[in-house]
DNA sequence: GACCAGGCACATC
DNA sequence: GATGTGCATGGT
């Protein structure tokens, strides 16, 4: 008899509910590291604004963002809300990005994920959340993205206790599951749509997918 | 007007 | 290691 991973159950019922996300919303791996910088704690239609704002300005792109004076990113990023500290953050990971890979993702993603991932978290405003979500979505690095969608729905069906750390919760994703880039690509973006739709901090249970549809 | 949003760094105990 | 706080806009 084979026990099938809690894991599997919810993705499966998240898949067949919302279908393919191929994520992230960001045509390139730049715009990708940007929009996963801006993100944070922020709503993703707030992000897309700012986003929006270096595109029409066509400083989307490490050169040109690196020229930039920090207080004119300040000024185009605000609508994606923190936009001092935001600015300041997109500074340090274009510092790490042009000087230890010529101001290229493509280059960075030649590098291992074991010495590239702590690289990153050394970056002052890159966290666990946010260099997983740049090693994944922009780097094609088989890490998984755990977010606070993820302890809610987690915890909330028992699998985890919430306060458990980062690492645990991302551990219990990489025990369980293969190393898979599409179904970690998929299952973090699963997360965050049932999050927004169900997975609040006043949970919708009534009519959510986890709880109501067939697997 | 209150609550929420795809975190993180830093201070303090 | 755990807990508290500042950072800020825009949608519901």
């Amino acid at each position: 008899m084979k026990s099938v991973s809690g894991l599997l159950k919810i993705y499966e019922r998240l898949f067949s509910f919302y279908g393919p996300q191929n994520w992230w919303p960001g045509d390139t791996p730049f715009e990708i590291a940007v929009g996963a910088i801006l993100t944070q704690n922020t709503n993703w239609g707030n992000v897309e604004k700012a986003i929006n704002n270096l595109k029409k300005e066509r400083v989307l792109n490490a050169k040109a963002l690196y020229a930039l004076p920090v207080n004119k990113l300040a000024s185009l990023i605000k609508p994606s809300g923190y936009f001092n500290i935001k600015a300041k953050r997109l500074r340090s990971f274009l510092d790490f990005l042009v000087n230890n890979c010529n101001g290229s993702l493509k280059r960075m993603a030649k590098e291992d994920l074991s010495s590239l991932r702590p690289k990153l978290l050394a970056v002052n405003g890159i966290g666990p959340e946010t260099a997983d979500s740049i090693l994944l979505y922009a780097l094609g690095k088989p890490v998984f993205v755990v977010d606070a969608y993820t302890k809610r729905v987690l915890s909330r069906h028992g699998l985890m206790d919430y306060k458990a750390s980062y690492e645990d919760y991302q551990r219990l994703f990489h025990r369980e599951l293969d190393e898979n880039l599409q179904l970690f690509n998929e299952f973090h973006a699963l997360f965050v749509m049932v999050g927004k739709d169900y997975c609040k901090p006043k949970p919708l249970c009534e009519r959510c997918p986890l709880l109501h549809t067939p697997l």
